[in-house]
DNA sequence: CTGTTAGCGCTTTCAC
DNA sequence: GTGAAAGCGCTAACAG
């Protein structure tokens, strides 16, 4: 079958501990044999079996990454397939297998978290979507096993993460708006859960307030989810006030359904923006105004992370690496702004 | 650390080699003892030691996934989420864990490949997007190791994949498009080299010559790629002909791409059909008629074809699995035909 | 700096 | 039907 740790090290005259200290470059390795056996495992194009330096205790090299399943999110939203992209350039560029699973809700989510450590095929996890109490962290917290969030944790002191400044975001957002002429500017979120709604929230306010505005809690509506139905729903709340002139959303989809609402009640003139760069509102009339969130970049990002936690694990050098990064977003200016 | 099957084995009080006989559905095994055993695991929340069964000889029950990496196809066309949820759909239901790597060439493909055998990692692969001469089946064939594609393979008498009935599909469409009255319809295909564009032109071809209409080979065009400026192109060309009234393409970008040189033309009366139902398409005006691959069935037969292939080895049963599948293909009505 | 050896958790002959 | 024991390929003390 495949060519084994003691095919390379006979061929290269060492044993077959020298060979795995070469793999792992041991510090105390002449540089001879380092180069005979590296010589040799090229020659036999030697790859080492995950499975038995897994079993012997080593880092097995592999990340797990748990992705929620909302079939309709994931078709719409480019997110999950680009922060999957992303990953994988970095890992692989390292050297690092990919697992990946859809769970339908949190109960499964931890069930295939277990099942990824129990198994002793993963190193590290990265968890994609966050929402607050999430029992996710909590079990993995509670098992000491590393792990990457993207998205920002309830405790970010003590848990590695990487998300977008949402804070910042929308506070460009808003900014941008008002830079534009708008002066009543409404909010549609998601669920206060999610701390991302919340983040973006605290960012529209003060936005507003560094301006000299000072949005009543009338001017800002959070749904029970980011659907489209929600924005809806959040439109026509806004309608009622006077004088409503845009509308900022934390979503695309939320704000597709504040689109719809404004059409059929003829007030195109309101103007919306939105999150996540979907496809449809690239291609849809008029054309959406939006964030771009660079999921690919959340995506290296988080693995780069978590390889760097791995690594130092092992190695004995205390390299600080940060506890997280946040990733740039981009104003995507179109026509509904 | 995590339960393992010494413990497992203490607690039922039997030996570890009969644990593993329950785990495997070992003949020889008394109704008692399988209870037992079963009970013991359970309430221990034994999960096996992936690495160590992988390690002494079995089936890891991992699926290697390898994609192509186009970033711009895989934004804008939900074919490859859709697929590796299908996969995940059924590779979960029967415990398998997935490993994916995206690769920017077909080089890239084949070290992966190599890296997941080699490795000892996976025990099948799953192979998207299918070209002629595929260097990776090539390879996987010439270690005999276990593969699907996903895509029609040259020789599907000896090769396991799942794909849509090409033929089928394009065949539909045409008598679709005749039924609506259009007579002279032209074909805007994708490259050659592709299986996939074979299939659906000579769809067309025979749905064309059943209804009494034989198209000459200037009414057929062949891109360079699936892209949108292929599309535009082969729009040029089939446009210097009298008369047509309809061009059915093999893939949405190509049909956007002639839609865009129909507008500037100012031709939109031509009808226009497309495949693979992106998201684009759904929502730009006019909406793009096209054709739903159904790209998670594909994925989740891939799956069950792999899987029963793995299991079949390492069984004596020999239940004679089928060597492909055909999935179902549906036409999506829109505003361009 | 390098070799020897034990053992990771599991499967699998080979006995009984 | 079930247990004992060897060994999968690799790593990590422990020697030297």
């Amino acid at each position: 079958m495949a060519v084994t740790i003691k095919e390379v090290a006979l061929l290269a005259g060492v044993s077959t501990a020298t060979v795995s200290r070469v793999i792992h470059n041991h510090d105390r390795i002449s540089d001879s044999t380092k180069q005979v056996v590296r010589d040799a495992m090229s020659q036999l194009g030697y790859i080492p079996n995950a499975a038995a330096s897994s079993l012997a205790g080593k880092n097995p090299k592999t990340i797990g990454i748990v992705l929620p399943n909302n079939p309709g999110e994931l078709f719409k939203n480019p997110f999950f397939i680009n922060a999957m992209r992303g990953i994988s350039v970095y890992a692989q560029s390292k050297g690092y297998f990919l697992l990946y699973s859809f769970s339908r809700d949190e109960q499964e989510e931890i069930d295939f978290i277990q099942n990824y450590i129990r198994s002793g095929w993963v190193s590290g996890i990265i968890l994609l979507a966050s929402r607050e109490h999430d029992r996710c962290v909590e079990y993995l917290n509670s098992v000491s096993f590393p792990f990457v969030l993207i998205g920002r944790p309830e405790d970010p002191q003590h848990t590695y993460w990487v998300d977008n400044d949402n804070f910042q975001a929308m506070y460009q957002v808003v900014n941008y708006l008002i830079d534009k002429g708008y002066r009543k500017i409404g909010f549609v979120g998601g669920p206060p859960t999610f701390r991302v709604t919340y983040d973006r929230m605290t960012g529209y306010r003060q936005a507003m307030n560094n301006r000299g505005f000072f949005p009543e809690d009338s001017m800002v509506f959070q749904g029970d989810d980011f659907s489209e139905e929600s924005g809806y729903l959040g439109a026509e709340r806004l309608l009622t006030l006077n004088g409503l002139d845009a509308i900022a959303t934390t979503d695309d989809q939320l704000a597709f359904g504040v689109l719809e609402k404004l059409h059929k009640e003829h007030r195109e003139d309101i103007a919306v923006t939105g999150f996540n760069n979907t496809v449809r509102g690239t291609y849809q009339h008029p054309g959406l105004t939006t964030v771009d969130v660079n999921a690919d970049q959340l995506g290296e990002r988080a693995a780069q992370l978590l390889i760097n936690l791995l690594e130092q694990q092992t190695s004995n050098h205390q390299i600080i690496t940060p506890n997280h990064y946040l990733v740039e977003t981009q104003l995507i200016p179109r026509d509904t702004a």
